[in-house]
RNA sequence: GGACCGGUAGUUCAGUUGGUUAGAAUGCCGCCCUGUCACGGCGGAGGUCGCGGGUUCGAGUCCCGUCCGGUCCGCCA
């Protein structure tokens, strides 16, 4: 062995007992004839105090930063403590050390607050890692992998793999393809998720099966989604939506105990995905903070009579009219409304303006629109709003889905500039009754919200005889959602051929299309497909949120950027023209 | 496909209205230092200002193009 102990646990009631260390160097200190060094490995940091005599050894065979080193010695007690360090109380007194491999200048610090920029630490990957913020991410990572594991596991849930090289579907996001040598010019696909494997598994009987599992999406990255990530992808026979909710609340809870120390008794909220969107503007909502939207029209409908009867063009023209009332913004000064209402016609939110009513707390009223609205209307205005004094009502008018997606997103950020994202506070919820289908202006066809085995409620089955009733089908269908972020989805699925078929066509494949993507699982609903239900959590962003981030780079090992590189290994890469041959492609550029 | 921000020393950044030899901190190297732990002191080295073109007497600075990185929209559950 290299080492009797690692570099984060000797304790004072470890002192005059020979130990030998190996590490990192992390520094020297020199003073003159004697030499301080702090020797580190992922379990802490433990410093070496060579006296006169091995210092000038040192000085014969010195050490540089990320040298890797073994020094033998004593356990001594400090005279100088360091409170800072777990391991402060002691120090070890070198009587011989071995460099056993040297280091290049590190390109970056290794320490918690590196100086290194983002380009810089991926490229590096190897070394980022060894700074104590990551490491405490991978153990995180760890951790809640283990406490979901364990958690399944006691429910009774199997871990079945499933393959990697599967079959391109037309459906959803576009797939990773890799060529087959074996089979010219036929390609394999990289699974988006295990969906339909997992089904095939509930009709072979494994009626409760779990995976953690990558899955790949050759989508656009944000900070926050990567080309492969991983799920915890799980489903269940015989089982309603009810029991899936109460089985995976319970997972959630006891991750939350185990990671966090959260007890948490009460039942998670309930929301549909239609008071989400009226409520939030979206169907992740952020429930941590109040500041829920106030329709005062929506569609053409005005829901605020003191919106009626003004001859103001911007208001009566509207489709429709959201406000939030922002706590204490009656406060903000000129400036600070104008910055608002910049913010707002940023092309990304791209609102044509913003008004405003500010509630004063003598009771009188302020806006923006004074010239249209007397104090009356205001005060009727602030009322159907809710607003107290002292708030600041911002509203928003356009477009239906322009201005809620717009609202939702100015929710989130006066949340924010009010501190009311903490993101050690942790409000869970799920989000239920999802629409089965969106409808497509692009190709002017309907898509599956969800997936297309996602099953209906029972009770709209009969509208999908409909195709312009088709919007009004509600799925099966439930969202986790963890402060903003959604963390996890799923539903109930179809099991009956003749539903799945009719799902199909209404997604518009005609019966040949879908005998051919999709009849092995026509096929295998042939022969007792049981009733079953499933949902898959997206990890990474689950660790990253745990974690207190928003990106979940620094919660995966070797991650890739913006552009879906892996600038550590330099891929994508081109490969050898006799690679290419052997595959049958050619390059066109 | 689009919007915005950025690219200057190993690293993180500053650089005014276009004007002398492009700066700081940190890291690195050398010397000094017996209780540091962000050690301290003195000295030193270190630059194709992403790349290409243009305007100008003169460009890190202005203009055009391009590449790279980041954040977001579209896209993606």
């Amino acid at each position: 062995m290299y080492r009797s102990h690692n570099c984060g646990e000797l304790r004072a009631t470890h002192i005059n007992e020979e130990v030998s260390l190996s590490g990192w160097v992390q520094i020297a200190r020199k003073f003159g004839s004697i030499t301080f060094v702090d020797l580190r490995d992922r379990y802490g940091i433990t410093q070496l105090y060579f006296n006169e005599a091995m210092t000038a050894q040192l000085n014969e065979n010195p050490l540089g930063r990320e040298y890797v080193i073994q020094a033998k010695g004593k356990v001594i007690e400090r005279s100088s403590k360091n409170p800072k360090l777990p391991t402060g109380d002691i120090e070890i007194e070198v009587t011989e050390y071995t460099i056993l491999n040297k280091s290049a200048v590190p390109p970056f610090t290794i320490e918690e607050e590196t100086d290194g920029g983002d380009e810089l630490r991926m490229k590096y990957r190897y070394l980022d890692l060894r700074r104590p913020t990551l490491r405490r991410n991978l153990e995180l990572r760890y951790q809640v992998n283990r406490a979901a594991r364990n958690y399944l596991h006691e429910q009774g849930f199997m871990d079945i793999e499933t393959p990697f090289l599967i079959k391109s579907t037309p459906e959803g996001a576009r797939d990773f393809i890799v060529p087959s040598r074996m089979n010219e010019g036929q390609f394999y696909a990289l699974p988006q998720s295990p969906q339909t494997f997992k089904q095939l598994l509930m009709v072979s009987g494994y009626d409760k099966y779990y995976q953690v599992v990558k899955c790949f999406r050759d989508e656009d990255l944000r900070a926050d989604r990567q080309p492969e990530f991983t799920q915890i992808d799980c489903e269940m026979s015989f089982v309603e939506q009810e029991d899936i909710l109460q089985t995976f609340e319970g997972m959630f809870k006891h991750i939350f105990k185990e990671i966090k120390g959260l007890e948490i008794n009460d039942a998670f909220p309930r929301m549909t995905w239609h008071e989400s969107m009226r409520d939030y503007g979206n169907d992740k909502p952020d429930i941590r903070f109040g500041m829920k939207i106030q329709n005062l029209k929506v569609s053409n409908t005005v829901h605020c009579e003191a919106l009626n009867g003004v001859d103001f063009k911007v208001t009566n023209e509207a489709e429709s009219i959201l406000a939030i009332c922002v706590p204490n913004g009656a406060e903000y000064t000129r400036k600070q409304t104008d910055e608002l209402t910049e913010w707002v016609k940023r092309p990304q939110i791209g609102m044509t303006g913003l008004l405003f009513i500010k509630c004063n707390t003598d009771g009188t009223y302020k806006s923006s629109v004074d010239k249209f609205f007397d104090e009356d209307r205001q005060k009727a205005i602030a009322e159907s709003c809710g607003a107290q004094a002292g708030d600041i009502i911002l509203m928003l008018a356009g477009g239906e889905d322009r201005t809620r997606a717009a609202m939702a997103t100015l929710r989130l950020e006066m949340g924010e500039r009010l501190g009311l994202r903490n993101p050690e506070e942790f409000a869970p919820l799920w989000v239920l009754d999802f629409p089965l289908f969106e409808h497509n202006e692009e190709d002017n066809r309907w898509y599956a919200k969800h997936h297309p085995f996602t099953a209906p409620k029972p009770e709209h089955i009969e509208l999908m005889n409909d195709q312009s009733r088709f919007g009004e089908i509600n799925a099966n269908a439930y969202d986790i959602v963890l402060n903003g972020t959604e963390i996890g989805g799923g539903s109930i699925r179809i099991y009956q051929r003749e539903l799945q078929e009719k799902m199909f066509a209404a997604l518009g494949m005609s019966k040949e299309e879908s005998q051919e993507q999709f009849g092995f699982l026509l096929g295998a609903f042939e022969y007792g497909a049981p009733p079953h239900g499933g949902l898959a959590f997206g990890f990474d962003r689950l660790c990253a949120l745990l974690g207190g981030e928003e990106s979940i780079r620094d919660f995966i090992a070797f991650p890739k950027n913006n552009s879906g590189r892996d600038v550590m290994l330099d891929a994508p890469a081109h490969v050898e023209p006799k690679q290419l041959d052997e595959l049958k492609l050619k390059v066109n550029l």
